[in-house]
DNA sequence: GTGAAAGCGCTAACAG
DNA sequence: CTGTTAGCGCTTTCAC
């Protein structure tokens, strides 16, 4: 067994060796059923014997195709928008296409060349919770390329999206605190170009119960973000604190244990989102879950609809509930 | 304004409007500095006025070079994973290269089929602690395009390659749980193909401490397969585990705790990666710190040699240290 | 059912 | 410094 050189074998090889033309052996591979017994299986056993591969950018360049979406995400470090991709991956998967996905690092800048660079090599688009405003998604859907939007509402553009309906969720977990006797709330605002955190923050100052009062805090979406956040928390003087999402409300919760404080005793903390770790923190966090794997099913099931010739524009709104754990506990 | 007719724009189009050859237009979009400055911005103006974007498809046929590499995970959900991606991200983007990273989650069959696809759209491979076999990167490296393998030892084939001295690492971490008193230890083995629990492992076999006892117990490597482990834990009546990684020493830990145990008091507890979330649990892990970004930085420059010619082959080693947090104490 | 041939949009010799 | 031209490997009419 010698090391081989590798000139990369061609479609024509297969052909030649098959004795067929190379739009038999281009056929065959597409899985036309228009191809004899014969010649397929003439077709097969070359290809076999000389290790042919398809050349996929020949392929793409030929068809105009990709079967390649791209997706683009704020952060990958949250693992929620992690646990979203794994679902989309799964579904994007048995219609044989193959997702990419590129990081912002929660750069508004940042936007809008990734999506085009990842609109550049694929046949469409999924945007997770993007920052950038309108005129950077008309650019994008210039392209002609489909494009779904979640979490993110966009009514003038034409664009399909999937959201949640964070508005109702976040009202029930102020509602559930209220329940328990706290009068004093902190909210945690997260990202400030978060449609999301628009939301919770709009769901937060609607709150109207007698003699309760919600104090906004600037932080952030990451643990360290809601860890440095702590002693502007505890100059709020509250005995609830709602943040923006699972992360921060983790960096919370470390925060204030390192001051010796207790959560629930001490103070109540919750989450959005209902990360994978928000069950194994101590104590467990009290958060709203997001129907990580039906918000992925769905931005699929829009995005490849698009991709054989539905129009844009489709709209799937989900519910979330609260989940209550152990980082909420009445007012003593 | 209306609403553009959305024909693709061509190099063909500049070149026309630009009043220059096709060939102009490219070297002016490859930065070659050897087109007049007059030329040069007749084509930049006739192509902003188009709108024009190069084919990133068509370069690559013609070129042969897609300036992407692929990156392999064994599973994304895991934050160790995610945070060496992120540097190799910002190497590889000043080099002008992009990354598409796939997850095989956790499954030997599937990566085989994932690296192929990978290898067919870019110029090179990174495998992140790959669990395959040596026929499989055999098969991998036979494409003939650069393949880097992290986390993986594999001395026959000629691959490059990043490793992290996890046996020493490990011995250490040992070592600290036995200086804290602990006599009956409690290892918590992980993936079975993985290269790194073998490494751990092996590791903790070498510890002949005088009246010191290692059982093994099997687990896996997220936080529920270390939830799962701790009735079996328990049942080996020791009093520090050692986990083989962050995630499932933090299932550990809840379980331990909704068992009503206390971490550190009643059990130390270790875990190995430093994952962010490590500093937030609650007690803080105890853990090795796993250099992510040395080990991301690393493996691109490596990989980006080969790209530029370099022979396959060259050798990196880490060494990491163990963080000591809250997660351990001394025996009471 | 099968083959011939014309591109897909761009790059890279090769001339000039 | 600039233009001409031959492909990169494959798909896809269009005939037969």
């Amino acid at each position: 067994m010698t090391a081989e050189r590798t000139e990369r074998v061609t479609i024509r090889h297969v052909a030649h060796n098959a004795g067929v033309s190379v739009a038999t052996v281009s056929r065959v591979f597409a899985g036309s059923n228009s191809v004899s017994e014969e010649l397929t299986s003439r077709v097969l056993d070359a290809a076999r014997d000389l290790g042919y591969t398809p050349h996929a950018v020949a392929q793409s360049l030929a068809s105009g195709r990709t079967r390649v979406v791209g997706v683009l995400v704020p952060n990958l470090a949250n693992p929620y928008f992690y646990a979203l991709i794994k679902h989309m991956l799964h579904e994007a998967d048995r219609d044989g296409y193959r997702l990419i996905v590129a990081d912002s690092d929660e750069s508004l800048a940042a936007e809008p060349a990734l999506g085009m660079s990842l609109l550049g090599r694929s046949d469409g688009l999924v945007l997770l919770s993007p920052r950038c405003n309108a005129e950077v998604l008309t650019e994008l859907s210039r392209q002609g390329k489909p494009i779904t939007v979640v979490n993110r509402q966009i009514d003038e553009l034409g664009l399909s999206s999937v959201l949640v309906d964070n508005f109702t969720a976040m009202r029930k977990l102020a509602q559930h605190t209220i329940d328990l006797g706290h009068r004093r709330l902190v909210y945690l605002q997260g990202p400030a170009r978060s449609w999301q955190e628009r939301e919770r923050w709009r769901a937060m100052r609607t709150i109207r119960a007698p003699g309760v009062s919600v104090t906004p805090v600037r932080a952030g979406g990451t643990m360290e973000d809601g860890h440095a956040a702590v002693p502007r928390i505890l100059a709020a003087d509250c005995t609830a604190v709602l943040a923006h999402n699972d992360l921060t409300a983790i960096g919370v919760i470390a925060g204030l244990q390192e001051r010796g404080l207790s959560v629930p005793q001490d103070m109540s903390v919750t989450g959005f989102d209902d990360i994978p770790f928000a069950r194994f923190t101590n104590p467990a966090l009290t958060t709203v879950h997001s129907p990580q794997e039906e918000i992925g099913r769905a931005a699929w099931r829009i995005t490849a609809g698009m991709l054989h010739g539905d129009r844009p524009g489709a709209r799937t709104l989900l519910t979330t509930e609260p989940v209550i754990r152990a980082s909420t506990a009445p007012l003593m």
